[in-house]
RNA sequence: CGCGGGGUGGAGCAGCCCGGUAGCUCGUCAGGCUCAUAACCUGAAGGUCGAAGGUUCAAAUCCUUCCCCCGCAA
């Protein structure tokens, strides 16, 4: 069944989820993004990845700053929608919109909720150490993500997985079972079910300074964090006042009980609240991405050294 | 014009402010030591110092322009 819908989302990750809608034949009346904002070196404006596909794409795209405005609401109900698809748009949609489609709006969610709903659900299933999460398709309402699932994905995390490579993955999967979940609720085949008010958690927004390695913690801990950080917004730690990103890192047996902090070796090895972390791929600011071999080269950090 | 760092033999850096024969750590190759080695010792190869102009007797170093890479912030 081919419908008319409106897509709503802004980063990266949902592109390949207008690609499956695009790919499965329907309607795009109309892309919502964010609107452009000042943003990398130089502070140009950038538009946002959404809506530089789709514009590429020769789709009619829009980029209110809010969707509060009648104006912005008239133009929506005018595209006289069958649904609106919602993929980490992140403006709050108020009751005029979310009544106008006739199958309503819905969200593809990177979670299985009700655990993690909010703003960053794929690292903080990583940084948790959860086992799996997944994609969640809900019907939307007005609470943070809390409205009546219609449709959910199971999709383990890998020992190795970043911020990055879930990211990838469970866009990849939501380009896949969009059109095919779209189809079943066009269909009426989908049931939605309240979600459960057990196993609620919130996944908050993501912060530089939460990323700062704090050494107190256990080193599988912040092996986790770094993997979940990982591309943005990238682990860290100082030392004599510079500022050097921890890209990638290993776990490392440790003997003895050296205080955190405490660099041990071999390479950039580092004693944690409990056990160590190897920090094997780093960066200093300004410089490329290198081994901690080649940064101990040129940027001696002497044995025992203890880190901040 | 948001702030800032960097481009020097294969890798990571120092040298630049105060121009004057290119240095350190590592790697590579050869030899030595050793039961042996990623350890140690000795030696060697390898660089248009990002590019182009300019100043100068002389430029990695000073001036101008350009190219490339990156961190912060958003």
């Amino acid at each position: 069944m081919r419908l008319t819908l409106a897509f709503m989302g802004t980063p990266e990750f949902a592109v390949p989820c207008l690609t499956g809608l695009i790919e499965a034949g329907h309607q795009i009346a109309a892309v919502y993004a964010q609107p452009p904002r000042p943003a990398g070196r130089g502070h140009r404006e950038r538009q946002s990845a959404v809506a530089a596909f789709a514009t590429e794409r020769g789709l009619l795209v829009r980029c209110p700053p809010s969707l509060r405005e009648p104006e912005v609401q008239r133009a929506f109900t005018s595209l006289d929608l069958d649904v609106a698809v919602v993929v980490a748009y992140g403006l709050l949609l108020p009751k005029e919109i979310l009544d106008a489609p006739r199958l309503g709006c819905v969200n593809l969610h990177a979670s299985l909720l009700p655990r993690w709903r909010g703003a960053a659900p794929i690292e903080r299933a990583i940084q948790a150490g959860d086992a799996q999460t997944g994609l969640t398709l809900m019907r939307m309402e007005e609470g943070l993500d809390t409205g009546a699932i219609l449709a959910a994905d199971r999709v383990p995390i890998a020992p190795d997985e970043t911020g990055g490579s879930l990211t990838a993955k469970l866009a990849e999967r939501g380009r896949q079972l969009l059109p095919v979940w779209l189809g079943a609720l066009a269909a009426g085949r989908l049931e939605a079910r309240a979600q459960p008010s057990q196993g609620v958690t919130y996944a908050a927004k993501l912060s530089r300074a939460e990323a700062r390695l704090d050494w107190r913690k256990s080193a599988p801990q912040l092996e986790r964090e770094v993997r979940a950080f990982d591309p943005w917004p990238g682990c860290w730690f100082s030392i004599v006042g510079e500022r050097i990103k921890a890209l990638k890192c290993r776990l490392i047996d440790a003997e003895g009980a050296a205080a955190p902090g405490t660099v041990l070796g071999p390479g950039l090895t580092v004693a944690c609240g409990s056990g160590a972390l190897r920090l094997t791929q780093v960066q200093r600011s300004g410089r490329r991405p290198m081994s901690d071999e080649a940064l101990l080269r040129g940027y001696p950090i002497p044995l025992g050294a203890v880190l901040p």
